[in-house]
DNA sequence: AGATATTAGTTGATTTTGTAACTAACAATC
DNA sequence: GATTGTTAGTTACAAAATCAACTAATATCT
């Protein structure tokens, strides 16, 4: 592809990947929706929670990409549910130290595992090698930590 | 957190995707967005329409799988700005041909270019056999049918 | 110390989206 | 040729996202 009249929408990378992601969340989102009556944003705070124990808001918002007002939101919609508590730290006062309660714990495995089937599924169509270059080139144009990036 | 993790999550799919959308999507919005105040939407209405010629807006909410209010107000807003005409048709006065105005059709050319090269950009990083396996994966993952449809 | 800047997080006003109900034109059935 | 169904597209209203302004705690600079 390298002349520009014949470029096609079709292989604009940001326009694919807006379809499949939203392709796939939609299919997804019966699992949290329905069932717990959760947005979108929640169930990723959830997600992050569930899968990389405590953290604060800033930290969720640095890996997810997901701006400071959505997650606070999130967060306050989880807690009300009491998905979530917030733990102040002491040493500095402004953060709060994010973590799933017994039954936010509960709704998470229940997700991870219908999350678990949904990935199975999904990637039943593809190699062992194209999973494995699919997800590579996914991490780097998310520009995912490779890394612990929490502070 | 002990255990909660019997699965790993890390490279749930339709998050990965969802982060790369957004990441690249917000990377290449500053093209429309302070150039010509055009939201997401118009830039995709306007791209199908710049690529492939005149088409109805049913066409356009079939190709990019975006809702049909959403493309009636994107197709509202581009003919505000008058970048885009309708013309009835005669033999079926429900549809409307939607076509580039030649104000509208500049500015898909200067769009087209940024798309390019910001896809040039982006591919960079890539391998010939990634790029491949990635553009492969992501349009079959776009053309999934939903086996959650709509609710 | 005192003033200024930065960071974590929240809130309120505005904008955008999603859902459902709607109009209008056409098609099919009886 | 009225009745029912379908398709293209719009609109009203509710839900959610975005943006800017805000509080409060900590860090930095002079």
């Amino acid at each position: 592809m390298t002349n520009i009249d014949k470029y096609d929408l079709t292989d604009f990378t940001p326009y694919l990947l807006n379809v499949a992601a939203e392709a796939t969340s939609v299919a997804f989102q019966v699992h949290y929706k329905s069932r717990y009556g959760m947005l979108r944003t929640e169930w990723r705070v959830m997600f992050h929670l569930g899968q990389y124990g405590p953290m604060l808001a800033r930290d969720i918002c640095m890996r997810a990409r997901i701006h400071k007002t959505k997650v606070s939101r999130a967060v306050a919609a989880l807690e009300k549910k009491r998905y979530l508590q917030r733990q102040e730290d002491d040493e500095d006062r402004r953060q709060e130290s994010l973590t799933l309660t017994k039954s936010g714990a509960a709704v998470f495995r229940d997700l991870r595992q219908a999350a678990w089937s949904f990935e199975q599924d999904l990637m039943s169509e593809f190699s062992d090698t194209e999973r494995e270059v699919l997800k590579s080139c996914l991490t780097r144009m998310a520009g995912l930590p490779h890394t612990a990036d929490k502070a």
